[in-house]
RNA sequence: GGGCGGAUACCCAAGUGGUUAACGGGGGCAGACUGUAAAUCUGCUGGCGAUGCCUUCGGAGGUUCGAAUCCUUCUCCGCCCA
């Protein structure tokens, strides 16, 4: 079967195949079911994998339902973490939804895409049915999950209310009726208990896909807003042209087959070519970055940040805009100059930059921390490799 | 309700009266080397127009010439027994 081929492409896991085959056979669109808590307001490429295997549902004629936990934002989902999520106000909570919902049409077909809030019937549980739901899972399942069994050894705190957390999800499953639940690795055991629970309410349980979840650009840990290590799709196409250019080239490999939509055959030659020398790592790189820009900005723009990131760093030009700080006097002590233009945090800060040689105006590396600057109009200060200011008179 | 243990910088974590702005690791930043890759090496990683001053080891008080370290008290957290 063709459809499952496609499916199957990138994923980590279906629960179960089988079910899956059979559903599959239904003469009508299956009820994809996705859900995201509006935690972050930015979508990362970490988010495009899953969203991207959503749209292929989308293109295969099923039906993708997006639930925005609204509600669940307010509880805090503990999933993979090591401690506790702080919850979110019902004010911040809507305005991550609204801009979530801006960025995820950027991949999904509106037309074919149900936004649903979780709140809409989670707010209307009443105790007895949140008792009722609580009955139907206990306390040794739940602490099968990885990263609680994890705390509970290192004797860090478990909420009760973490542990509603995956029922809660379940049941969103049970009113959407959903047939197949789409989530990161992550995601994996709040879905299957969604299963278990869809069979206690009488329904028939959902098929669990999981998708992998992307490296971020430290190539270590998960990208994440926390650990400041994403890409975001809605960021200037030099930034996500630069962030990529940086990763290793390891992790390349991975950005190629989880956030583009090369065909395994191309993949292959990649990493042939790459392998036998024909193609240099960084020319891969910079063809992913372009790719990605195109994605979600436009062919001229990953044009025009592919030729403006060789001017800078290969031949040691300026970016096209730097920033401008101005200056009223003739003189400036260099410190200063660093702190009001936000170059360093703070004047110590500016002292170690200068110390340790990072900083130079107009090409000129300056060591003194107490140097006198005499102003010139337009004067380029640069701190590190990537940081530009240009110098204005007031 | 009873018992035990804990709170140190971005994170982990050492330090139990005085070379302590506080060992070490992670992370981050900068420099060298490069392909803004990886790996490696080096330095830095509280603030202040600074060879000095100010603030910091959960909060508040106290003892002392001197406290992250001792005492009192408060707050918060974990585990065990019931």
């Amino acid at each position: 079967m063709k459809n499952l081929e496609v499916i199957r492409r990138g994923t980590v896991e279906i629960l179960t195949e089988d079910e899956l085959k059979k559903c599959l056979r239904k003469k009508r669109p299956l009820r994809v079911k996705f859900g995201a808590d509006p935690t972050v307001p930015d979508i990362h490429l970490g988010h495009t994998v899953v969203l991207r295997k959503l749209k292929q549902f989308q293109d295969l004629g099923h039906k993708i339902i997006f639930v925005i936990g609204d509600f669940t934002a307010r509880i805090g989902d503990p999933s993979g973490r090591i401690e506790t999520r702080k919850p979110l106000s019902r004010k911040e909570v809507l305005k991550n939804a609204r801009t979530y919902q801006d960025q995820v049409f950027k991949i999904l077909d509106r037309k074919k895409t149900k936004v649903v809030f979780n709140s809409v019937w989670l707010d209307k549980l009443t105790s007895s049915d949140i008792f009722n739901l609580a009955s139907k899972y206990t306390v040794a399942r739940m602490l099968e999950r990885d990263d609680f069994s994890l705390r509970y050894k290192k004797e860090h705190p478990i909420s009760i209310h973490e542990f509603l957390y995956p029922l809660i999800q379940g049941y969103d499953s049970i009113v959407l009726k959903a047939d197949i639940e789409i989530g990161g690795t992550d995601q994996k055991f709040n879905m299957l208990v969604g299963r278990v629970l869809q069979r206690e309410y009488g329904q028939k349980p959902q098929v669990v896909i999981t998708i992998p979840l992307l490296e971020g650009t430290d190539g270590i840990r998960k990208m994440s807003k926390t650990y400041d290590n994403y890409i975001g799709i809605s960021e200037p196409p030099k930034e996500i042209f630069g962030k990529i250019m940086s990763i290793s080239d390891k992790l390349m490999l991975r950005y190629w087959e989880l956030v583009t939509n090369i065909s395994p055959a191309e993949l292959a030659r990649i990493k042939r070519n790459l392998k036998s020398g024909r193609l240099h790592p960084k020319e891969a790189k910079k063809n992913l970055a372009i790719r990605i820009v195109e994605m979600y900005h436009s062919r001229k723009a990953a044009k025009e940040a592919a030729e403006e990131f060789e001017e800078v760093f290969k031949e040691k030009k300026l970016p096209h805009r730097i920033p401008k700080v101005k200056v009223s006097k003739k003189k400036i002590w260099v410190v200063k100059l660093l702190t009001i233009s936000k170059m360093a945090k703070s004047s110590s800060e500016a002292r170690r930059l200068i110390q340790q040689g990072a900083v130079t105006l107009d090409g000129e590396r300056i060591v003194d921390p107490e140097k006198e600057l005499v102003i010139r109009e337009g004067a380029i200060l640069k701190v590190g490799k990537r940081r530009f200011a240009r110098i204005v008179k007031k």
